[in-house]
Parts: structure tokens; C-alpha cells; sequence
DNA sequence: TGTACATCAGTGAACGCGCGTTCACTGATGTAC
DNA sequence: TGTACATCAGTGAACGCGCGTTCACTGATGTAC
């Protein structure tokens, strides 16, 4: 058994390649994802650009790690969120300090959803949206403990499990382009923003809603 | 006076400026700004690289331009809802069925404001927030035909704008991802979320929104 | 343990290409008289 | 109206540069015996 000793090869590749990944996120703070070179990455990861193709077949599947990376340390803030959260009347404020936290913890992990979802490379964006709604599917779950919304449908839940998560991304691409003066004002506004949705919940009636039957 | 026959010369000059911004709008629908090459604009509106330079100083000045004529396409369809809207129940129903009207007559100047407000270029990301927050404050101001917030302050009227226009924002964006027959579902979330929105107004009390005195 | 060979992460030179910008230019349009 | 000159939108050649990708390579690490 030598398992230990080819490690040590495996593991600096691994240094490397994350490397790459932390490049990246940097350099997409300044632009967009379709704008960024291979040779600037590298450049920054301090590698040639031809030892890219050891860990990466092109720049599409490095966008698509970046995707995956994105969206474990925004599942882990909902796993945070979920461990104080009960429905009392506090959940809006503690469930937003939870999310401004990780956003400042994970500054570009949220800046490239942020971008990328709405950005100029396909299989990004698809990839990007497809990771939020699951997310917001995940919210739905948690959204029965709500007075009254245990009783809803399903597609009713999901319909404000997307209100709430548009909302809290609209507030953190908003707190990534201001400084940390204008931040309780905007955090202020996203909580009022959710209250109001809150105070509509016990006046919906599904059947009612939209002139369906 | 010669101003007669100068014109020409003028509007033949106009006729290429608009081929530059039609030609932008055009490879826009496949890649983001900042990845578009003066030298792409130029070839789709047929013209040499150079003369570019006689109708602006950079791309960016035209991205600015394509900013300013995206939103006046935008102003002419809030004019259009106005025009056809009281608070009565089908308020939402016709306001996203002008919305979704516009947005194809207009499918690159969405995309583009879609796009470029989270985009890599951050003159044109502040210059397309700027607009949209004018026009949030322009339907803010509409608001206060809805039944209670005229009694509202300034502040939670823009409060309230501010998440219908995310909220619609959102539709025309996910629209702009889809085909024809998905239309239908996204409109009914849409018109559900903005329904639920409005039974909340009638709970809202400022004061005891969030904790404020 | 020691030796001989295999693997493979990273190198460095080279390629052809599209880029933004410059420059002197052309020739149609516009102006002055 | 006709002529001589000015303007200026668009041209085409040229530049230096960074790009993605290829290739043969190096030398440290790992493996077999």
C-alpha cells in the first residue's frame, strides 16, 4: 500500500486547482464571467496557462465549479438560518442578519451568482438558475412551519418561496454595490419588503388568487 | 440657408449610428457587454472598425447610449399602463399583459437592461440601477391610487414600488430565458406573487413594520 | 532499503488570430461667392 | 446657376498586444521489484 505517499501528489494538484478557483472569483469581482481569459486566471493563480488543461478542459467547466462551489456556501448559510429559525416574530430579522453575515464571509461566492445568473454565458446562467430553485424549492419546505401556509398547494408555496428569494438576492446584489454606510438603510427596506409579503399570507386564498377556479 | 441639404449629410450620419446600436443590441442577445468587441459592432452594422470613432469615443459611451434608449422604451410602457389602469381587480392582470406585450416588441432592450444590471462594466451597471430606481419612483408615485397607501410615507410607498418592480423585473427576465409555452405558468406565478403582495397592503402599519418607533 | 522505470503537474516556445487604435486617404456633400 | 474650396463620414493599411491552444520538454513524485 502506498495510498499515503501518492497523496502528497494528488493533494499540491489540488492546491493548484483550488488556485484557479480563488483566481477567479477574484477576478470576476471586475467583470463578468464571458470577459475573463484563461491566461489571466492563470496569470493570477501564479501557474503557466498550459497547465490549465490539467484541471480544467476550458473555461466553461471552471464557470461550472465555480457554480457548484457557489452554491455549497449558500446551502450551508440556509443550514444556518434553519438552526434558529421558528416562525415567531423575530424570523424575518434573524433570518436576514444570517444572510448579510454570509454574504460578508462569502463576498464572491454571492457576487458571481448574483452576475452570472443574468450573464452572457448559457450554460452558466441555466446552471446558476437551476441551483436557485432548488434552493427556493428548499425554502417552500420550511415556509409549512408558517401559520397557515401548511394548508397551501404545493405550486402556492413554491409561488412565495420565489417572492422571498428574489427579494433577499435583489437586497444582497444591492448590498455588494454600496458601501457599509448605506447597509441598515437597504437590510431596513428588504425587511419591510418581507413584512408586507408575511402580512399577505394569512389573506391569501389560492383559489382565489388569480381567477382560477 | 443651406439647413435643408446639410441634413443629408446629417441624417445619413444618424442612419449608421442607428445601424451601430441595433448592430450592439443585436450580439447582446448572445454575450454580455463587456465582452462585445468594437470591432464585432462594427462588422454586423457594416461599416470599417474605424469610423466607429465618428459616432462615439469608446464602447462604453455607446453601452450608455443603448442604457438611456432601453429605458425610454421602458417610460413609453409605463405610459401605456397608465393609461389603461384603475385599482380595480384586474389591475395586475392587464398591467402584465402591457408588460409582456412590450417586452416583445422590445426583447433586446429588456435583455439588455436584464442583463447589464448585474453585468461586468460598472459605469453601465450604476447607470441602469440609477434608471430603474427612477422608475421604481415613478410607479411609487401611481401607488397612491391603491386603495390605503395614500396614507403611506414616501419612504414605504418607494418600499412597495421597489418590490413590484423586482418582482416584474424578474418575470420579464425569466421570460427572455424561455419558450413560448412556458409563457403562461411564469405570468401566473407572477400575477400570484404580485396578488399576494396587495393583500398585504391593506395590513401594513408602517410603525410597527420593523420595529421602528 | 535500493534501483530502475513510469507517471504526470507544470514549463516555455511557438502558432495564427482578433483586438483597439493611429494614420493618411478619398470622395461625396455642403458652403461661399 | 457655376465654380472653387471646406467639411467630414467612411476607408484601408498598419501597429503592437493578449488571446487559446499545440507541442515537446523537465524533473519531482510514485511504483514495482
Amino acid at each position: 500500500m502506498t495510498k499515503r505517499s501518492s497523496s502528497t501528489r494528488l493533494e499540491s494538484k489540488e492546491l493548484t486547482r483550488q488556485a484557479l478557483i480563488r483566481a477567479a472569483l477574484k477576478l470576476l469581482s471586475q467583470n463578468s464571467f464571458d470577459s475573463l481569459s484563461l491566461r489571466e486566471v492563470t496569470r493570477e493563480a501564479g501557474i503557466t496557462p498550459t497547465a490549465f488543461y490539467r484541471h480544467f478542459d476550458d473555461m466553461e467547466e471552471l464557470g461550472l465549479v465555480l457554480v457548484e462551489e457557489s452554491f455549497q456556501s449558500l446551502g450551508e448559510m440556509l443550514k444556518d438560518a434553519r438552526s434558529q429559525s421558528s416562525f415567531d416574530g423575530d424570523t424575518i430579522k434573524m433570518s436576514l442578519a444570517v444572510v448579510v453575515m454570509h454574504m460578508h464571509n462569502h463576498t464572491s461566492h454571492f457576487r458571481f451568482i448574483a452576475r452570472e445568473r443574468y450573464g452572457g454565458v448559457r450554460r452558466l446562467r441555466r446552471a446558476v438558475n437551476r441551483e436557485l430553485q432548488l434552493f427556493a424549492d428548499e425554502l417552500a419546505i420550511d415556509l409549512v412551519a408558517m401559520p397557515g401556509v401548511d394548508k397551501w398547494t404545493t405550486d402556492d408555496r413554491r409561488m412565495l418561496a420565489g417572492l422571498i428569494t428574489e427579494t433577499i438576492i435583489r437586497m444582497v446584489a444591492e448590498l455588494l454595490e454600496i458601501g457599509p454606510d448605506e447597509e441598515p438603510e437597504i437590510v431596513e427596506r428588504t425587511k419591510c419588503q418581507l413584512r408586507l409579503i408575511s402580512l399577505g399570507v394569512p389573506a391569501w386564498d389560492g383559489a382565489l388568487a388569480a381567477g382560477r377556479a
